[in-house]
DNA sequence: TTGTAAGCGTTATCAA
DNA sequence: TTGATAACGCTTACAA
């Protein structure tokens, strides 16, 4: 194995110091023109690249951004680490993904070990484990210390920080309108139990659309889903005999189980009923019929919190400014299972 | 912001010598019981936490693995550093990721970075651009550096480096061998242009299966799709009185894409047509009819390419060790696009 | 114009 | 049993 040229090594090769040759390598005019030269052209030659861990250590900032997600097999989340990954690089920033798996002892272990010098911030979505527990010390620790944590999507109110959710609770409006709008008039949800929070703001949404078109909300037309793994058979036999118009799912998941059920008691989407999902993967686009669904903009999610965390990063006297919440936007996908 | 305790601080509060604090933290035999234990008792009450950074510069090796994928957006990807977070995180590394976008300019760039002190070894699937360009230059850079590198997926022939591949030509082949034995005789292959290493070796599982059980192969039967954005389109009028029994598309779209089409022609699957992908996501799984598929494994596949990583990097001896070739085995999912 | 030395946070060696 | 010192690779104030 060949080892690394160095500074040292340069200065050696060349019989100059080593202060010399660092100089020389970033145009210092404290350099003569002549070793300057004859400096750069040797590391070129050689191919010298400064170790940036040393860099690192020196300048005490690593340039990298640490990102922890609950988990990486999951396409929303996906999206986002990519937003992160252009602006961040665009910056001249890294990115260290770690997931947590949605585990509370992940997610501690991970922080712990991403804080201790490998990077300059975090960028983070909470564990479901960690939402249940609600213990944050492992946050607040790190805030303490100083450094800059931006939370996106699953976030703690209680914590202060930068963030950036996108609005369920409009989103959801925007969906019911919408089949408002297409003279809907019965129209069922399709949602999780409360302490799901987007799940409870995506239910808000639902009601207030209702309140302000003057339709009464109905009970019997909401699902709170308990158990995923059995969402199916739960979403089959409440669709049962309901006689709807629409559904609103508040995942992709449920509302393709929604299809699903709505086909076998032989009705047509959209047709005969009309669905919308929420959170806009690769499923929607490609089932059929695809899915109209509500897009949370996870690229655009990342690139904000990246560009947010970074600005917290280069700007001395951040320490002082307020914590930002950043409210992205949801948009409406039209496409099949509503009409036209 | 508070800064980061270090030995110096601990010695100072202490009044004794850098020195003896980091040997009491070790648990130095040098150390007397009473000093040591005094040591350790403040660093534990004010958290005492070594600086990673130091201690990459000090050790010359970063406990870290980088991983560079041509897409994060990509089910089959994120399994796959779903495998090597965990393996590696096993083994006490840290796993940092970058995505090339296909590119071979941000491919080499990201190696540069990363090679330049952040990681101690490679784990890569090459961007489709470097395939076409056949331009290595990076790759063999980095091998001669002496830093291990191990390619999945997308490898690269005349790269001499430790690899781990599926077997897409047996995958294919079982595919095939599966329809036939449920008695199909005219079975199509919808498959991309030779270039792209994997479509070539499916496409030879599917004559090699066809072979081996005394059916000609039909070229008719045979799509290469050209444009990715058009296939929709393609496969429509590829499958146009094609009369076949059953089809083996090389990727989900292709496959779903198919049976879209068959559907359209008033032909059910699989009662009418059978239908095989490749590559096992959640398309597969949630679409209905949900597809049988090829499974390729990848949470597997990553930490295989962990593990072996780390061996090489853990290992001294390594270095003359030949380069070894993983092939992960495939498994036929069955689901409701094939009968039972 | 060039070189020396100190420092970033550690650990290992050797001396006290 | 403890401490001083050098080293990892780099930058920078200061000295020559």
């Amino acid at each position: 194995m060949k080892k690394r040229l160095t500074l040292k090594l340069i200065a050696k090769e060349l019989d100059v110091s080593v202060s010399t040759v660092s100089k020389a390598l970033r145009d210092s005019a404290e350099i003569s023109e002549d070793t300057r030269q004859k400096i750069k052209a040797f590391a070129k030659l050689y191919n010298y690249k400064p170790n940036i861990i040393a860099l690192s250590l020196k300048n005490r900032k690593t340039k990298t951004i640490g990102v922890i997600i609950p988990e990486i097999v999951h396409h929303f989340f996906t999206t986002v680490i990519s937003g992160i990954e252009q602006a961040a690089n665009e910056k001249g920033y890294h990115v260290i993904i770690c997931t947590s798996n949605n585990s509370f002892d992940k997610e501690v272990i991970n922080m712990e070990i991403l804080a201790n010098g490998s990077i300059d911030g975090f960028i983070l979505s909470v564990a479901k484990e960690t939402q249940q527990k609600k213990d944050y010390h492992h946050l607040t620790e790190v805030i303490e210390q100083g450094m800059p944590l931006v939370m996106f999507d699953r976030v703690i109110d209680e914590i202060n920080c930068d963030k950036i959710i996108i609005d369920d609770f409009l989103g959801a409006k925007k969906a019911i309108q919408h089949l408002i709008d297409k003279k809907c008039k019965k129209i069922g949800l399709i949602t999780t139990i409360d302490y799901v929070s987007v799940g409870k703001l995506r239910t808000q949404g639902y009601r207030e659309a209702l309140k302000e078109n003057n339709i009464p909300a109905d009970e019997d037309l909401i699902l709170k889903v308990e158990d995923f793994d059995k969402s199916e058979m739960e979403i089959q036999s409440f669709l049962k005999d309901k006689k709807m118009d629409a559904v609103f799912a508040v995942n992709e998941h449920f509302a393709i189980y929604a299809i699903k059920a709505f086909q076998e008691q032989g009705l047509k989407v959209p047709d005969d009923v009309q669905v919308i999902g929420f959170t806009d993967g690769e499923l929607s686009k490609r089932f059929i019929p695809s899915l109209t669904t509500v897009n949370q903009h996870g690229e655009e999610m990342g690139a904000q919190a990246a560009r947010l965390l970074i600005k917290k990063l280069e700007n001395e006297d951040a320490e002082d400014e307020p914590f930002e919440t950043i409210i992205i936007e949801t948009g409406l996908v039209e496409r099949n299972s509503t009409k036209r």
